[in-house]
RNA sequence: GCCGCUGUAGCUCAGCUGGUAGAGCGGCGCUUUCGUAAAGCGUAGGUCACCGGUUCAAAUCCGGUCAGCGGCUCCA
């Protein structure tokens, strides 16, 4: 089975979907119905009624009889009139319109869908004279094909929902239902395929956030305001000390800034011009002035860095600072953590010399890479350049030195990547961190972001050895990007399991009775004093006993529902010998007492 | 914001086509001190998300609101 056969099955699907459909409503209007990652859509308007996934049982079985009856794809042309005569007859207006489009263009230029899907080629400018159409029973459809040669050949396939999509992704546009299924060549795959979604639902970090009670919500706070409790704290505290002291080695310096600004500051920065509707309002009642929360923190760095002379000595000046940004993201795109409308940066900002760029770039990679080695994700990077086109700022000069020393970076640091051009913010070149998690998905993460256009806004300047005002360019940059949204990747990776100097309960002791109670003590003052110095600093031993009248199975029952990495079993016999069971993921092992700080430290 | 689905005790869920609410876990109390994934008994918890409508009667049917989930659109 190569590429194009799947395709072919899971586009043919695609038809026999919306030929079911046809069949159970019969003045069902369709849109487009291509191939997807692991399956195939079909978009359908049904008018007034509205198909929900109890009706899947039903479409599911038209479509078996439909396969059942092995009906062959014949493939046909028409000129282009013609089809659109085809179109309006049998009363298909989005067919239509995309018709139209194919006799003007040659092509359609709708979004989130390939041309090719609609039976011509993206490619073509020229108005086309015939388009292509598939039949199979009696249900026709424009389409370039390929398709297989008879519906009893498509594998094994499942209607799995139901959703609301614009007509051409555009919601101006009337909304049509997306009937998504999955498809695979032979039933073992798809069960593969299944099984892999529940392996990721088992792992969603809105389930573990609560099993784990790492963070809730409430709806007296409001949707997209995460509330975290003092385990989930006790990973954002950990995952942002060891970003910050990352930074530190290479000389960022923490400052502090307040969560809300006069809206001035983003008039200033241009912000408000393009993102005005995100920011959230804040009234004074005292001063006429209008205030916003701050959704970034980069403006008022600048404010920072403006509050001194420099000079070229003192470039480049590091900014660091964890803080949270606020923005009134529309309600229906909230979620878990991942998209949030307060959300913590481990932001930072360079201000150097454009000769600077790459050694600054570099450190920052060189943290990066650290960073998620130690939490076990793998990296890689895709470059954005500028293209020839006018639609970027700042010297062209300065972007094809910048572009240069992006490069050398990355090379430097020995880091998979990937170059795209034209793909670059119009106030410079940037530098994304894919990460992949433990069942493959890529996640985008962190970031480092040249800008030449913010630091000429705020009239930032520094004096050369010259004695003349010179622009600095400015260097953003996020490790962890968004902790809740780093949270949230980093849940599901782990599956919960956090390594053992991140887990916010790193070490339970359980009892077994009650005469053990002052070597549980022995125990407890030995595990206070413990400290972490790997990976982050001073990384105090977190610890609990569990003493309570309760079987020693129920304990260890608890404490491994709740992830906790390392089990200390306490008993008589333990108490006798001076040692303790260690249970961990990896089994359990007795450990003398004398031995348990260097036993934890190793982990 | 839009479309679809869902909303029953702290948690997980049962409650068929309307007759007025249940289980397990958890909590609390008592007993048990028990060595590797749930000890035993007892007990307290619910305006069935909220508001309105239909009906003799609503957790159940209808409408609206809110929230959760899956998508669309968006993401400096």
């Amino acid at each position: 089975m190569n590429n194009e056969q799947l395709h072919a099955m899971r586009h043919s699907l695609a038809h026999i979907t919306a030929a079911a459909v046809k069949q159970l409503w019969p003045d069902a209007k369709f849109g487009v119905g291509p191939v997807v990652e692991n399956g195939f859509y079909y978009d359908i308007d049904l008018n007034e009624h509205k198909i929900s996934e109890q009706n899947f049982p039903k479409i599911e079985k038209m479509m078996r009889r439909i396969i059942a009856q092995g009906q062959d794809f014949e493939h046909f042309t028409m000129s282009i009139d013609e089809a659109i005569d085809w179109a309006k007859q049998n009363d298909q207006p989005y067919k239509e319109e995309l018709l139209n489009d194919l006799k003007r263009s040659g092509t359609t230029v709708a979004k989130d869908l390939d041309a090719s899907e609609m039976g011509t080629i993206a490619d073509g400018d020229a108005a086309l004279e015939e388009v292509g159409f598939y039949k199979n029973g009696d249900f026709t459809d424009l389409c370039r094909g390929p398709h297989v040669a008879s519906t009893k050949d498509v594998g094994a396939f499942k209607l799995m929902r139901v959703a609301g999509a614009y007509w051409r992704g555009n919601e101006k546009n009337p909304q049509m239902q997306r009937l998504y299924g999955v498809a695979f060549a032979t039933e073992e795959e798809l069960g593969e395929h299944l099984a892999m979604i529940e392996e990721a639902k088992k792992r969603d970090h809105r389930k573990l956030g609560k099993e784990l009670d790492l963070y809730t919500t409430s709806p007296l706070v409001g949707i997209g305001l995460p509330l975290f409790s003092p385990r989930g704290t006790v990973l954002r505290e950990l995952l942002s000390r060891y970003s910050n002291q990352l930074r530190e080695q290479n000389g960022f310096e923490k400052v502090w800034i307040p969560h809300i600004t006069k809206k001035e500051l983003y008039e200033a920065s241009g912000h408000w011009a393009k993102f005005g509707d995100e920011l959230f309002l804040v009234e004074s009642q005292e001063t006429s002035d209008n205030f916003v929360m701050k959704p970034m923190n980069c403006p008022h760095h600048t404010q920072i860095f403006a509050s001194q002379p420099r000079s070229y000595r003192d470039m480049p000046v590091r900014f660091l600072e964890t803080t949270t940004i606020y923005r009134d993201e529309k309600t229906g795109e909230l979620g878990g953590l991942n998209r949030v409308r307060s959300a913590t940066q481990d932001d930072s900002h360079v201000f150097c010399r454009p000769d600077q760029i790459e050694q600054e770039v570099h450190g920052l990679m060189a943290s990066a890479q650290e960073l998620y080695a130690q939490v076990g994700l793998k990296l890689r990077v895709r470059l954005s350049y500028r293209d020839d086109g006018d639609a970027y700022l700042g010297d062209k000069e300065l972007w094809t030195s910048a572009q240069e020393q992006l490069k050398n970076a990355v090379m430097a640091n020995n880091l998979e990547y990937f170059e795209q051009e034209g793909e670059a913010a119009f106030y410079g070149p940037k530098i994304d961190f894919l990460a992949t998690d433990a069942i493959g998905r890529e996640h985008q993460l962190a970031t480092v972001q040249l800008d030449f256009v913010m630091p000429d806004r705020f009239g930032l300047e520094y004096t050369d050895e010259n004695g003349e005002k010179k622009t600095p360019v400015m260097v953003h940059s996020a490790l962890l990007g968004s902790i809740e949204r780093f949270l949230s990747v980093f849940i599901e990776h782990t599956g919960g399991w956090f390594p053992f100097w991140l887990a916010p309960e790193q070490v339970r002791i359980l009892t077994i009775n009650d005469t053990v109670m002052d070597y549980v003590d022995e125990i407890t003052s030995l595990l206070s004093g413990l400290v972490l110095m790997k990976p982050v600093k001073y990384n105090e031993i977190r610890w609990r006993a569990d003493d309570r009248n309760e079987s020693l199975g129920k304990k260890i029952r608890e404490a491994t529902a709740m992830k906790i990495p390392v089990q200390l079993i306490v008993g008589p016999k333990d108490k006798e010998a001076r040692e303790v069971s260690v249970r961990t993921q990896s089994g359990e092992e007795k450990v003398t007492l004398e031995q348990l700080a260097e036993y934890l430290k190793a982990l």
